[in-house]
DNA sequence: CTAGAGCTTAGAGTGCACTCTAAGTCAAGC
DNA sequence: GCTTGACTTAGAGTGCACTCTAAGCTCTAG
């Protein structure tokens, strides 16, 4: 309880990432990673020479973003998503309207994906697909 | 069975449509239907104006490339899918394999899709979305 | 001390899938 | 006969989301 040993061998330390690390890690090119941060989803701390160090918390932002974009979130929406955590505790009730509303998006797409899968699958089943009907 | 009278009172007309009528059926706009056409994903007759007539099957095929749209099926490759449908039936089991393997990646959609559904749900769950983990 | 890898920036370029424009034709209604 | 409006064409333009380029800086290894 008074000893400082086990803090000392567990590093506390955050355990930046480089950009390349990060690219590597979450499958987002350091060339988009960049861009990013420019268009303001991302803000990353710089080391003494100016490079990216990114945190736990930018790289689980990432894959956040990474997330909203295979839903087809739109830049912009994602954009305001993040705008709007920055904004301040405030912006909470804003931010869950913005992730209820999107959740019916998802919805919508999950019906429109289900509906095609039938059509593919109908396709497939009386085989060749030389007919272009589709129930 | 030696009447033709049903024959004559139900039309055997093929009821072919305007583009415009056609773009206000399937919600696809008359500017990307002459696009498709362009590219070769349909073929449609002409009256003798010079104005397209949309054959039932045409409108079908519409509606089936908008089905593959949904699904993020490249357009190239529903080129390819068509171009396969008009070289002949010889080219049935390579139609069968495109879509078996556009089927694969459907059903990747769907797992992306409720894993990002998951994510946005326990952001949802926590409220306001202040933080950025998402597990 | 120098070569090279890997980073930095602002800004230009790319690919996709439409989407629109301009100039013209045609058929129907007044 | 003329206007209206929907159609025709080739080709240019748009918006999105990256993706890359060029020029330059800096840390590390040999």
């Amino acid at each position: 309880m008074t000893t400082t040993e086990i803090d000392r061998s567990a590093p506390e330390a955050p355990a930046a990432r480089s950009i390349s690390e990060v690219a590597e890690l979450t499958g987002v090119s350091a060339h988009t990673l960049r861009y990013y941060e420019r268009i303001g989803l991302l803000d990353v701390n710089r080391d003494h020479a100016g490079r990216r160090l990114f945190s736990p918390n930018d790289i689980q932002r990432v894959v956040f973003i990474t997330r909203l974009r295979h839903t087809d979130m739109p830049i912009r929406q994602v954009q305001r998503y993040f705008a709007l955590v920055e904004a301040g505790p405030e912006t909470q009730p804003e931010r869950l309207e913005l992730l209820v509303r999107h959740r019916e998006s998802v919805l919508a797409q999950l019906t429109d994906l289900h509906a095609a899968l039938e059509t593919i699958d109908y396709k497939i089943a009386i085989y060749g697909g030389s007919d272009t009907s589709f129930a």
